[in-house]
DNA sequence: TTGACATCGTTGCATTTGCAACGATATTTT
DNA sequence: AAAATATCGTTGCAAATGCAACGATGTCAA
């Protein structure tokens, strides 16, 4: 018997992230028309508030040189500002503007009502799904 | 309150999704230094037989200039071969070798390793798991 | 039959990605 | 205190990606 490709569980877990990710930005597409990191690294920011770098690439998954980029970008589009950091002079600090906020305001709202319907569509499987996201998250976290 | 970036469903599937492919292609590295998309292709040959590019976009999720670079790549390794379709001069048929068959049959057998201790890991949330990635996979398939 | 339109696979191009320097600053070791 | 190491953020570069031509073939309609 050969391998069968559609009940394997990484190519699954890829299509379903795929797929899911298409869904959300045709959603925010409309608000603003950020990339994923954008959108992770103004996610984070807003609940962590003045944070380095550093910080965000540890939290939120993604390289340092993505990271680097993506804010850079979101500091032209004025959304966020840099700074140094009294203590160490290598890190940079990163902070929402009143516009960064403003936008993470609506975007929010946007998460949290697709949230809700992903939740809705996965019903009574949505605990164990969750509990397996987070435990496929590996160690990293 | 503000929005929570580590409960939001997209993110977390995303995560999942890059770490289970990592380290899945760890597995697999040893054996063969194939791509995402070489290895889906593989995969796909190895259960459907001789197949065009366009069936395995379809089936496959993947866009057809990705499918046709892997292809040619696996052509040069030695994996694949190319050849027309009697009816529709437009088709190209792919069909695995000898090599790429027995290329396949190893890398089935760690996938089906790999697979055994997802489910392991899971435990009783598997069922429902799989139940939410392939509903969320949505209409496409 | 001829012409308009659709489909197939490949390729070109701009963008994104991941990784490895790199300069600048901190920390640790001797 | 000096020297060796480590860490931070940016940048360069090669590879991968997504999308839109494109040539070639097929299909459909007038």
């Amino acid at each position: 018997m050969s391998f069968d490709l559609d009940a394997f569980l990484p190519y699954r877990l890829s299509v379903a992230a795929t797929q899911v990710s298409r869904r959300f930005a045709a959603r925010y597409a409309a608000e603003a028309g950020l990339s994923i990191p954008e959108w992770r690294v103004l996610a984070h920011l807003s609940r962590s508030g003045a944070v380095s770098v550093r910080d965000i690439t540890a939290r939120v998954n993604l390289d340092k040189s993505i990271v680097s980029r993506a804010s850079a970008r979101l500091e032209g589009a004025g959304y966020l500002r840099k700074s140094g950091h009294a203590g160490d002079q290598r890190l940079v600090v990163l902070d929402l503007t009143d516009s960064g906020r403003a936008l993470m305001e609506r975007l929010g709202r946007i998460a949290d009502e697709f949230q809700a319907e992903l939740l809705t569509e996965l019903g009574d499987d949505a605990p164990a799904f969750r509990r397996a996201l987070l435990h496929l998250a590996g160690p990293t976290d």
